[in-house]
DNA sequence: CCAATGGCAAGAGCACCGCTCACATAACAG
DNA sequence: CTGTTATGTGAGCGGTGCTCTTGCCATTGG
């Protein structure tokens, strides 16, 4: 058992990453739209039409790429988070989003291909909402240690909070049985309007909205609406 | 002096409108990268080459399209805003937050053509950061409002802020001379937060990372965050 | 009132795209 | 060794954006 499978199985598996490897070059250069099979076979070597042995159309291609970006965002918020002391959750919470926002500037296209406007006709298959949430989990994490810590500053929410009460734990439900238990509603969804205000600026300053700031506004940002 | 150009220019125009609208009405239906000049001109009962007399490519089309777009959403928010009393600054402010909100569901194609990931290849000329900034006048103008009525609260920023107030005022000179006179720099921060909260939310439910909530979550921001 | 100019539509054509299919070929299982 | 199965190939279909030549016809100048 020198290999897991047989020799064909094992060159299978590495054509399929060199596939996405070119692919994700193509991304990373001009963007999604501008990914071709024709052109990836060509850099490869290859017919056009032996791509399809190994996916089954251009947008599975792309949904795997979307898969990887997940993960590598996913990956370095995660271990951003891990670099942290545990007790302190403002800069836990802080070294995430920044995480967030090094990954965006660094893979513009990627950022773009996961939180920018999706494919048309595309509905997201059940492989990607599992690496999509890690980067949420990480900051839903924070929030619940924080919470189970007392960490967490006085609500300073309006009377409008009693009926965002249920929605916001079907909310943290939906998130994960076990990320957001104990924390307080209102903190949950202070938790999420930050959680798309991180994700709002970052876009904003990628696709041109913005000129300079970000940085000092990103810094702001968090120390603004959370504690 | 019955018409203002010639017979000649006039039917131009009219086949120009008569592009765009079906043009939109594809965008609308499948997204922008599913615009087809062949398509449009067959539901024209033209030639394929007859379009390029009038948009001298598909880039170009799509920029007319954008620049519409711009000017729907500015002019519902603008009469979201002219709609309130002028002395209900978080009515305003509300009012121009659900404005774009409901223009966004509306239209989300369209949305997505203007805020969501750029085209790859695209720079935005000109003439469309003057309609872009139709609907952040409205916001900028209540802000401005808000401030010379002295109806701002009192800041609650931390010491990061002063590192900020030049890059504020140079964004408050960038986005308009007179928009922002007065205005204290915390606030014109904390706007510009808000601002950009306002879009990742509405990208984050347009673009299916929320589920439910978001009715909710849009009444609460904008009353958590401005005043 | 006629003729010339120039905007306009049409169609063929180029290079590219995603994708399919029939066919050769190589590696595997028995 | 043989049959099966997975893989690579090339032609081909219909689609795309875009260019170019050709010819029509209305507007305009004389």
């Amino acid at each position: 058992m020198a290999s897991t499978t047989g020799l064909r199985a094992r060159v299978r598996a590495e054509l399929v990453q060199e596939i996405k490897e070119e692919a994700r070059r193509q991304v990373a250069e001009a963007g999604a739209p501008a990914l071709s099979l024709r052109a990836v076979a060509r850099q490869l070597g290859m017919a056009s039409s032996a791509i399809y042995r190994y996916f089954p159309s251009r947008d599975q291609l792309l949904t795997a790429l979307i898969v990887d970006a997940y993960e590598a965002v996913g990956a370095t918020t995660e271990a951003a988070d891990a670099a942290c002391d545990r007790q302190d959750f403002v800069g836990r919470w802080r070294a995430g989003c920044h995480a967030v926002r090094r990954w965006a500037l660094a893979h513009p296209h990627e950022y773009a291909l996961v939180y920018g406007s999706p494919i048309p006709g595309y509905h997201a298959p059940e492989d990607t909402i599992g690496p999509a949430s890690r980067v949420t989990l990480v900051l839903a994490y924070v929030v619940r240690d924080a919470a189970s810590a007392g960490a967490l500053r006085n609500p300073f929410l309006p009377a409008c909070a009693p009926m965002l009460s249920a929605t916001a734990a079907a909310e943290a439900q939906r998130l994960g049985p076990v990320a957001l238990q104990g924390v307080p509603d209102d903190a949950i969804i202070r938790a999420l309007v930050a959680w798309s205000q991180l994700f709002g600026s970052v876009s904003f300053e990628l696709f041109g909205h913005f000129v300079g700031v970000v940085e000092n506004i990103d810094a702001l940002f968090d120390q603004a609406v959370t504690d």
